[in-house]
DNA sequence: AAGCTGCGCAACCGCTTAGTA
DNA sequence: CTACTAAGCGGTTGCGCAGCT
């Protein structure tokens, strides 16, 4: 705003308009008589002709306004300068408080979808709201505060819960566009779209959501001090591009790797489903069904997934759009130097290059919204399936992982299993295992961070929240926190609190230190969900990860260290997302 | 005072989606 | 059903400004 137009040149086409290299020789080469289409600022004297036009012919059209106007703009030009500066009832100077309020809520349940967002904010535009997020994630990146206040992600939670509660995916569905007046999490159409089209099974196809409530959530609960942070940028096709490409040569391998996730797939969703109160379907045969939990976090909607607009399920490679807390991930590459690229990579691979095994609920945990999440749920279903097949397990758990953290455990079995099945072409297997190797490098010392986050921030919540924490662990910020989150849960050995009590507002400071619900390992392993609620996640879990977890809570703070405590829930990671089955 | 650096905004670019012939 | 066009969207880039050295 400040940075004002060539307003020097007011009332004429400055000679850089004529001039400038900004015309766009290539731009304005068709549909404009090969004349010369200006770039770059506006001048008064263009916005007045702009202005002018639209008063007597109405926006739209917008082609047709270089023609008659006189304006060496081409029609997209004109449409933003018109949409965000020129338009009737714009708001101008800073966002208010209240404005960047329902931003970050706002955020939290689209991730990034700058327009519909804007539509929320009376008088302030798409651009604006995008520039005022990624500032501000720049700068909560370097003061190492967490992207999403735990309000937020507590309210996301809850009412992703009541939503379950009260009436399945449809109902949040229902609500979904008028849930910021709710303050309702705002499920993405695209999810339920694929629902209804795939029914329970489908196509594993992360198409990309924003960031998802549930993404957004699990970023938020996931990564305390960073949570739901935006990783460095990369451009989404660039993306696709080279996750396609990653993968195009293991495609066949997936398959081999995961052999199951067909049958897989419908079994955890189910089970989960259930187990958190989604109206399931179908239900063949509830016993063989994977224990896995995150359920819980995926059938809440709006907790894990993102909303995008335009997804569909498709089959084969997908591009993923990936949400800003779609990467949590990313919070490796946002928060340290250290390369983020083969993690995301991988991870953005994985998730837009599913296994061909597809039928995976794309939707329902919505991948698309945590390209994270989409590869957990690989992750998990992985291992799900591993445990269905237990012959085709090796005894190949070297890898310094998870298996290491949970060393003596029961899970090692898991571990094994995921192992197996992650390399080497489990989608995570890559990332998961890069992911680490990343994750580590960053250093206790933080040398490898631009700004290492405060050692305080992650020790007095982390520490108290799990036992296994160490001195590694502060060492693995956000993005190692994110991943783990998501698996840790079972091993999660909280202080908890109530969490009615632990959210109250007023309450938050006290309970901060004790417990950093803006986890959602958190959230899980404290008494958030009640004793019900923890039977649930036993039940998805399996005996064998609840007892793992319950060991890894009372663990051995040092197994994990080499790994860090990143390391271990990737293998006792599950589905996170198997919420496929939510359809009508 | 000059140079450097970082920040923030405006604009552009490329892609997707919707509408229409 | 396909092709084409317009519009919309999100990511990225460029530039001016402010602060710092």
């Amino acid at each position: 705003m400040s940075r004002t137009t060539n307003e020097s040149e007011d009332g004429v086409l400055s000679k850089d308009q004529i001039d400038s290299p900004l015309m766009d020789e290539s731009n304005g080469g068709s549909g404009n008589g090969g004349m010369v289409l200006k770039k770059g600022p506006w001048t008064s004297a263009e916005d007045a002709i702009l202005v002018e036009y639209v008063k007597k012919h109405g926006e739209g059209n917008w082609n047709a306004v270089q023609k008659h106007s006189g304006l060496f703009r081409c029609g997209k030009s004109c449409r933003l300068r018109w949409a965000n500066h020129l338009r009737p009832n714009l708001k101008k100077g800073a966002f208010t408080p209240e404005e960047e309020r329902l931003i970050v809520e706002l955020h939290a349940k689209m991730g990034n979808k700058w327009a519909r967002m804007a539509a929320h904010l009376p008088g302030r535009t798409d651009n604006e709201i995008k520039n005022y997020w990624n500032t501000r994630i720049k700068r909560r990146q370097r003061a190492g505060l967490p992207l999403y206040p735990p309000e937020v992600c507590l309210q996301a939670f809850q009412e992703s819960q009541q939503g379950q509660s009260s009436g399945g995916i449809n109902d949040v569905d229902r609500v979904q566009h008028d849930s910021m007046q709710a303050n309702s999490f705002e499920i993405p159409d695209v999810v339920f779209d694929s629902l209804k089209g795939n029914g329970c099974v489908l196509p594993y196809v992360p198409d990309l959501p924003d960031i998802s409530p549930g993404g957004m959530l699990m970023k938020g609960l996931g990564s305390a001090p960073y949570c739901g942070f935006m990783p460095p940028t990369m451009h989404r096709q660039k993306r696709l591009r080279e996750s396609t490409a990653l993968f195009s040569t293991s495609g066949g391998s997936f398959k081999k790797g995961f052999p199951q996730f067909d049958q897989f797939q419908n079994d955890t969703c189910d089970k989960v489903a259930r187990t958190f109160g989604l109206p399931f379907p179908h239900d063949p045969d509830p016993t063989t069904r994977s224990p896995l939990s995150f359920g819980v976090i995926q059938g809440s909607h709006s907790l894990s997934n993102g909303n995008s607009s335009a997804s569909k399920p498709t089959s084969g490679a997908v591009k993923l759009e990936l949400p800003s807390l779609q990467y949590p991930e990313t919070d490796l590459g946002s928060w340290s130097t250290s390369p983020p690229p083969p993690l995301l990579e991988a991870i953005d691979a994985f998730i837009q290059s599913p296994p061909q095994v597809g039928t995976f609920e794309p939707d329902c945990t919505s991948p698309r919204n945590s390209g994270l999440l989409d590869a957990l749920l690989h992750e998990a279903k992985a291992l799900s399936s591993a445990k269905n097949h237990p012959c085709e397990k090796s005894s190949n758990s070297s890898s310094v992982t998870p298996g290491d953290v949970a060393k003596g455990s029961n899970l090692n079995i898991c571990e094994a299993e995921w192992e197996e099945n992650r390399d080497p072409i489990s989608p995570l297997g890559h990332s998961a295992t890069s992911l680490f190797s990343e994750c580590t490098p960053i250093s206790a010392s933080g040398s490898s961070l631009d700004e290492p986050p405060p050692a305080e921030t992650f020790t007095g919540e982390y520490l108290n929240l799990f036992d296994l924490e160490t001195n590694e662990d502060k060492s693995c910020p956000a993005s190692c926190y994110d991943l783990c989150c998501l698996t840790v849960l079972p091993g999660c050995n909280v202080k908890s609190e109530p969490v009615d009590q632990a959210w109250a507002p007023d309450k938050e400071k006290e309970i901060v230190p004790l417990m950093d619900y803006t986890r959602p390992d958190a959230i899980l392993a404290s008494e958030w969900f009640g004793n019900g609620m923890h039977e649930s996640i036993a039940s998805l879990l399996g005996d064998d990860l609840a007892a793992e977890c319950k060991h890894l809570a009372s663990g051995n703070p040092t197994s994990n260290q080499g790994l860090g405590f990143s390391s271990c829930p990737w293998n006792t990671m599950p589905p996170v997302c198997q919420m496929s089955a939510q359809h009508p």
